[in-house]
DNA sequence: AATGAATGAGCCTTCATTCAT
DNA sequence: GATGAATGAAGGCTCATTCAT
């Protein structure tokens, strides 16, 4: 009616933006409908349950969030260069303020944090590949390293990144938000690709002052 | 009545149980005042409403969970040691399980994912002070980072271990649930410090096996 | 469903009798709906709120009231004759005893008593275009009053008439029951009409026995 | 404790003012304990529920009220005199806006209106007599009209005056608050009793302009 | 003499859902 | 293909009241 997508495709968006804004809980089927003028029967019709609508939104979530992604390209390069765009790429979506265009990353996020039933095929369908990515990308560095380690290292790199989006207001009250604004895209890659290269020995250390003072590692417990 | 305690302590613990559990949403004050056999109407006398109930749950997780800080521990010993200290300190709350007994932590962490207008305070006497401490610990090695450097150094610290609460469930279905109770305590405190320390020049890096090469961070974008 | 209306109409039916009878804050939505066999969120669904059904109550009293208007009646005759047929229209109203299918008059006066924000409709549309219509009909008999004189004069009127609403039962108490009772609609009418021609020189004094004593109005101070 | 008085006395005295502004329904005894720093529950210890507590309270206020009646003023000079100082002090009850301090009259003036079981009482001690010296005015004037023919003409005086307390908010926007304001205790006072004077041929006419064009009563009809 | 604690009934409202059309 | 009407459950909250102390 208000425009020339089927009633249930803008309910579908529209469910995600506020799933996304609100979370499943405080999210209301109701106004959802409102948003696109449907009855408030509507999702019931086309998704079966809220719940549905839910799993749905986080599918499309998924789908439109994978379109844009540029495939193979973290294949070329050194180890480190393919690391770098890694981070870049993942860095990218985690810092997206979600506007009412881009709700899909804020709902897969979300999905990442509070688990529901709709996360097992996100995991599958778009969790998985891209973490194997990335555990491949660290297998080229540590070509010896034992399973449980490299998914340590990935979880290093994940959790870096993810942290930006999942502390952001706690972090900016923390920090004030005069500086949380400096920490972009930009320094932030720099940031944590420089880190992880460094602990894996693809870099110098950060410290680059400091008289490296390689200490036991056993020793300082 | 039923117990030794007040029924306002009585409350207190119970809803601290339902908010870590379901979420300040999901959780209702009449079942918490069942779950205490006190009658609905008990909260609102008690605490006035449920969001300040909510407020005095989460600071009396912040209380119970501060009051086994060792002071001034992280004082002694090279920044190394202290660092190490730190991450085993605060991966031991991340890590542990919430039982009906135990969820302080998670009640705080939640918090911090979804800050709520209690996060405020949260913020100002429990969050503050330890992010301080480990911005000084951090400080010790790179005296001369800049603020922003500072804060994004204990960003990649405090990331990397709240990364097992955060993405807990899914990180268990992404190696599997055998590898994932591998990630204990022990290996976890193991593995962040030493990337961290190594990423920083305190310790040699991971990637022990390879050779170390050491590019231009700058030619690897 | 259980009648030929609809349930919204026997809603609206049911709140205008018991807002009539208990007023707003006495009134229950809950036994409202009982008393059409409706669910108790009915009324949200179809008023919105408890207020806003109040509101739509009042607005059909008004519209009820107004049917029965006979539009231009007061218009012919003598000034005196139309202040009769207003009198002898206006008590009929007051004196209704408010049955169940009779609640407009008793909500309208209860407004008119207690206004609240349901009331402004209710000046705009049915109040104020009946008083104007006194000032009308009082502007005849005395052209050259001033604004202010012809408002009390009108307030004389309408007051005279609202006391046996407003004071009803404090004044079959006052005079005893028996007595009250012979004091209907056409003893009344007589009564005020008798009173107000007189106070306007249209008709003699009512004491016809006294020697018509006339005071100076300034030495009886 | 925050004066001199008992807490019943202060919780007597909260209470006229909450139901003077409120009405019985919508004031909370948890207010008015509140307000003079009385426990919640000091209302039914001190008056058993709040229904007598209200009973009190209206006992009170007609206490309070009565004490600053001039006993037997309105039985000197003329019955015209009498009526006016009647209708002036009824009315300076009527318009006086009620400060904390000057619940008593509106709180009456609520019991006449809306009466509860209160009333009887309020009539018997406090609105019959005032009512009866009322009649005896006018008996003074019309010594020949029957019991019915006194307590309509009583009524139409009393009407008169109310009607500024009844309808004040309704008048108000009616007229206008500019006008609205000019109707002051005295102009009042001179219309409502020039209005009832000449109804019962104690003063001329309010239409002095108007040739007294004195019709047959009947013939109006 | 007075109170803090606790209660149970009731309030209005919101919710996701169902059903006949 | 889609909707308006209606529902039952549950929500948080306020109330006057009670009871042991």
């Amino acid at each position: 009616m208000s425009s020339g997508e089927t009633t249930k495709a803008r309910l579908l968006e529209a469910a995600g933006e506020e799933f996304a804004a609100k979370g499943y809980e405080k999210a209301s089927i109701r106004k959802i409908c409102d948003r696109v003028n449907a009855n408030c029967a509507a999702v019931n019709y086309h998704f079966g349950s809220k719940e549905q609508l839910y799993v749905e939104a986080v599918l499309e979530a998924h789908r439109c969030g994978t379109e844009m992604l540029p495939e193979s390209a973290f294949q070329e390069g050194t180890p480190a260069q393919q690391l770098r765009r890694y981070i870049h790429h993942f860095l990218g979506h985690v810092l997206a303020i979600s506007h009412e265009n881009t709700w899909h990353q804020a709902l897969m996020l979300r999905e990442m944090i509070q688990p529901t039933p709709a996360s097992e095929v996100l995991v599958r369908e778009a969790i998985r590949p891209r973490f194997e990515r990335l555990v491949g990308i660290l297998r080229g560095v540590c070509p010896e390293a034992e399973p449980r380690k490299l998914s340590a290292l990935a979880f290093s790199v994940v959790g870096q990144c993810l942290h930006y989006r999942v502390a952001r207001s706690i972090s900016e009250r923390l920090v004030g938000a005069e500086l949380y604004e400096t920490l972009d895209l930009d320094f932030l890659t720099d940031h944590i690709t420089s880190f992880c290269l460094a602990a894996l020995g693809l870099a110098p250390p950060l410290n680059l002052a400091g008289e490296a003072v390689v200490n036991d590692p056993v020793s300082i417990r």
